[in-house]
DNA sequence: GTGGTCCAATGGTCCAACCAATTTCTGCAC
DNA sequence: GTGCAGAAATTGGTTGGACCATTGGACCAC
């Protein structure tokens, strides 16, 4: 029923009807995020059109963080998708000064602030147990690899963004995260950093389980707090370092 | 961290790198807004990589709205390049219905409290009596139009955002603003809409005069929180009246 | 099991054309 | 010379085919 719903359009405009497609392909298929979309060459031939095409088609979509695209495995849906959706693409200028990061913080703490008291709202216990989960392997992480944990923190919230019932927190926040990542790739000396964040993860989630959004957001807060306090030791710290 | 001190080994980033190397061209040309940039077929040559890695990466660009082509004219610039720029693209499931429209109201009380908050921290005397003046206006415009005040309201917010001294709130949230104003501009019978929200606006600004920040963030919540009510009730009568 | 090697699948890149829209030039009529 | 229609060049859009790099599973020796 899908392939067949491609009319013969033939005019300009392809990359656009191929997305249009996709996304009928992806309502018939039910496809939640995670799962793995066909391959270009297939989706080529079912389409009748060039893979090259298929190609712009899916990088309009992942510049969009829709899609990703993992070289020899797949192309996979990161989001939900729908005929109807509007593309808000934020371009700010200025990225990589100590300014803007702090302003991008200040923005993730509202968000995680939010996503925290509607997630001790609305999570199932089904969410409630993931996120535990989630804590549980950060925590162990964090013990074994002496606060090395940047990567399961990261899922812990966002086990938190998915729970809180609202697509657009992980979505955001996620592009956030990117830039944070490439600003902390210069090494700059901060080895404890996220070590004083630490506590604040289980703490939040007692506030969830408990079902007080009050609790959750005034301790993500404090959390973000203390991320926000390291960032300024260590800017500091290079700034001190860079004189010398 | 941990990911950083592995290799972030990347063999593959060909369109990104082209992508950096327009960010130079356009840098030493000073190219403006609206100016045309390189054939691609020019590019392709120039940096010694294939005209389909330039089309990718023009792609890229053109999703972000930083450029636009036109078939048989060119590729024209449409926004300033940095090379630091942060990307966040935006994508809102349907802009009709009902959930989507609430979860953008739920972004917008996580960036409005946060605002808030910020404001009552750093505004400065010249930036809260911007704030009271647009107050005023708001206000004057409120009683003598009986309600119809959604411009005025929107500047007094807008004062905030400014005041809040991170440019991010505005961005984001004008961005959101305009959607809602485009999706919604069938004016779905919810006539008082806003109403229950006034008198909030006077509560917050008197907090941010007062430097509290915890009371300022209480206060732009409580008045999105009618603002949804507000939403709901509506849709609770538009599903109603459909039904007849 | 563990650790390799191999191999098929998949996204990434390249090439050399051709198509379609646009712009520019040419040449004829006046 | 002017004006304008049509040809020609320019430029983004599309095609098909080829090869490379990475991934992940199958298979095998130990």
């Amino acid at each position: 029923m899908d392939q067949n719903s491609l009319p013969p359009i033939q005019t300009t405009a392809r990359d656009d009807a191929v997305l249009k497609a996709l996304v009928g392909f992806v309502r018939a298929e039910a496809l939640q995020p995670g799962e793995r979309l066909p391959t270009e060459r297939i989706l080529a031939e079912r389409l009748k059109v060039s893979r090259n095409t298929v190609r712009e088609a899916l990088t309009r979509w992942e510049g969009l963080g829709l899609v990703e695209r993992r070289q020899g495995s797949g192309t996979y849906l990161k989001a939900a998708v729908s005929h109807d959706m509007l593309h808000m693409p934020l371009t700010l200028a200025g990225g990589n000064d100590f300014t803007s990061l702090m302003q991008t913080m200040e923005i993730r703490r509202a968000l995680e602030a939010e996503a925290a008291a509607l997630c001790a709202e609305r999570a199932s216990q089904a969410d409630i147990a993931e996120i535990a989960r989630k804590l549980d392997i950060m925590e162990q992480a964090f013990r074994t690899r002496d606060g090395m944990s940047s990567e399961e923190d990261w899922e812990f919230h966002q086990a938190i963004y998915r729970a809180s019932g609202n697509p657009l927190f992980e979505q955001i926040i996620a592009a956030m995260y990117e830039l944070f990542h490439r600003f902390w790739e210069h090494p700059l000396g901060v080895r404890d950093f996220g070590h004083a964040s630490f506590p604040y993860h289980r703490t939040i989630y007692e506030y969830i389980a408990a079902r007080d959004p009050q609790g959750a957001r005034a301790e993500a807060l404090k959390l973000i707090a203390t991320v926000e306090d390291d960032l300024k030791r260590g800017a500091a710290k290079l700034k001190l370092s860079s004189h010398t």
